[in-house]
DNA sequence: TAATACTTGACTATTTTAGTCGGGTATATA
DNA sequence: TATATACCCGACTAAAATAGTCAAGTATTA
């Protein structure tokens, strides 16, 4: 159980970002910079991001990201979904009738994973990008 | 962020024991067969929960495994530890004073991941065996 | 004395992760 | 208008983790 880096730079750099005046572009070597994030590790997630109308792009010199949206309005379930990292407690597909084992009922076990499902969603669903901000003033 | 399935089997398989009368071993051959968990597999498992107190072994023909303790004080959280599967989702060592990043100052989402980590594992540590058994009564 | 079932460490194929690489294109500003 | 900056995108890859398997046991009971 466990979380990947893909999300959590994710999470990183869009607060980074944040803490930047709102349609100014923030380039991704800043990012990379401040965080110590792969630049083109960061080029990858963020064209997710932006696939996903979390981030808009601004191109050329002096160009960058920009939040599409407000840090408050964007939970970090949109991001985790953005970068396709789904959370996975299930042994089975959820919506098939079948079981994690190949048969047709599920198992022992499933509704306690689904319940997990449900519960770990319900942090990301209700934490947003401003919440990161608030909880200390902090520079790095 | 998805979960193994060394920890799914091993919940698996103490919820498939602790529907038998305690004292009452169970082989893991069985367990194999009801579950569909490869026997090998759950060898390697029931070492683990063995050596964490989980359970104890009857050695000998018509031996198995039995529950150590009632299953209403078997936690979920012992079960994950027992077969070292911690949850992880601060990309820093916990106890360090350094960040993810190797610099000397923990990163900005830091305290999220944390608190991330506490909201999960919180699951674990108010599940126990029994809440199992008790959603439905299940056959498989 | 068979057969059953636990014991243990080492080994391995497969998958996932965490990136990198190469070769672009668009735009601002000097 | 040259040039540097910065986004764009698909393909590739090394390393780590996962999900097991294998071999060679030992203990107990029917
Ligand atoms: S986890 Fe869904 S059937 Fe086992
Ligand atoms: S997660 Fe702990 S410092 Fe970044």
């Amino acid at each position: 159980m466990k979380l990947n880096t893909k999300s959590r730079y994710a999470v990183m750099a869009l607060a980074d970002m944040s803490k930047f005046p709102i349609n100014n572009p923030v380039s991704l070597r800043d990012i990379s910079l401040r965080q110590s994030i792969s630049l083109l590790y960061l080029e990858q997630i963020f064209l997710k991001l932006k696939k996903n109308e979390i981030v808009k792009s601004v191109r050329g010199s002096s160009g960058g990201y920009v939040l599409k949206r407000d840090p408050k309005n964007i939970k970090l379930s949109e991001i985790f979904q953005a970068v396709d990292q789904k959370v996975k407690t299930v042994g089975c597909k959820k919506d098939s009738k079948k079981g994690c084992n190949g048969k047709s009922v599920k198992c022992i076990t499933h509704e306690l994973w689904d319940e997990l499902d449900i519960y770990i969603n319900n942090f990301f669903e209700n934490k947003n990008l401003s919440d990161l901000l608030m909880t200390k003033e902090r520079k790095n």
